[in-house]
DNA sequence: TGTCAAGATGAATGCTCATTCACGGTGAGC
DNA sequence: GCTCACCGTGAATGAGCATTCATCTTGACA
């Protein structure tokens, strides 16, 4: 007999989520303390011990979070186009990272940019934690895998030099995806949509 | 009347620096406590404060050498480049990330690998650091411009398309550069040679 | 070689923080 | 409206850590 529904638990655990993810974006994983969590949530210190069993529980939740709401349009875009040029995939790249908010399963909105910081600090986390490191190669693979195809596709359209290795390019684009996700948080990046003429103008008679 | 000699004490602070650098590749900024730093240079745990005032200051430097050791090659390459294409400046940001160390100004060796580790970390820490995130923009845009100009003259030797804005084309070369970093610590990325001939091939025809 | 200002040591100090838990509340199902 | 299994609370616990400092050691200079 829980003493709340199952949808009740999990609105609060994503209110939970949803402060935590406020905090790391301010102050990283590390400068944030659980009882800092706990005041942004408005519940109690010992509060969120009710839905994860360690701090490290969150930064996993809000790893694999970030993962997902930036590289599941990527990977819906690349894997609708059918005659993509390389410029079409980068551009699937720059589009979770451009705007001001992204909707997550639940349909609550998530800001663009708390979701970037948060995936910065996870690339520091990574380095040596083995099961966030395992998770994003997972997701790194999986988009690139996404791109590799659709560059492929665009060969065989004739849309993309056929000269290029589908792997190799797809790193080359997943590179700008990252490259310019660190720009927007942290060298003052703000006009994705330049990028973009400028991309055209080199890939123009190329791809 | 100095205890040791200045260039003795210059020493013993690159060995310090050094320890924690190692430290820091390994364990990340947060989770490397000043006894760590201590241990891994062979001292005692009050040692590292006769030559830094606090961890912090540590953190200082190495952030500070990790952009200077990166970034001096690309801007050294870029700024002697006559007639450059969109191409070499790109391979120009893959010198330094591409080999196994590099040297510094005092002409030790630095392994490469420690060096991009503590890169990301940096990106972590310039998020809520104002210092560091003064420092790093400094550099970035101090780079940004190198190539921006490289690409100015390549533009009027006819190596570089007209219609690219040589800004936002600096800040597509900075993000490959940012963006195969990432990718050689943290997502296999092996192979660096392999990536120019894919960009030769999309750039082949256009710059 | 003697002197002593400065370097090195490492135990001690005073924090912060993750995590726990004993103690009230409260809502879902009867 | 009763019950109780679970929820929320917040003070307490214990570990870890940056930094300090009394004390010992050493090397530069005379």
């Amino acid at each position: 007999m829980p003493r709340i529904s199952p949808e009740r638990r999990e609105a609060k655990r994503a209110e939970i989520v949803t402060a935590a993810r406020r905090c790391f974006a301010r102050d990283g994983f590390h400068q944030t303390s659980m009882p800092d969590i706990a005041a942004e949530a408005g519940v109690s210190a010992g509060a969120p011990y009710r839905y994860f069993a360690s701090k490290e529980e969150i930064i996993l939740a809000i790893t694999g979070d970030t993962f997902r709401l930036i590289f599941d349009p990527v990977r819906r875009l690349a894997d609708g186009a059918d005659a993509p040029t390389v410029a079409d995939l980068v551009l699937a790249c720059l589009e979770p990272i451009g705007g001001q908010s992204v909707t997550d399963a639940a349909g609550h909105d998530v800001s663009v940019d708390e979701l970037l910081r948060c995936a910065v600090q996870t690339w520091s986390e990574l380095l040596r934690n083995d099961d966030i490191h395992a998770r994003a190669n997972e997701g790194f693979d999986g988009v690139r895998a996404s791109i590799a195809h659709a560059l492929r596709r665009g060969q065989q359209a004739d849309t993309v030099p056929a000269g290029l290795d589908p792997d190799q390019g797809a790193r080359t684009v997943m590179g700008l995806l990252h490259g310019f996700l660190l720009q927007r948080v942290a060298f003052g990046l703000t006009d994705t949509s330049g990028l973009a003429a400028s991309l055209r103008a080199v890939l123009g008679a190329a791809g």
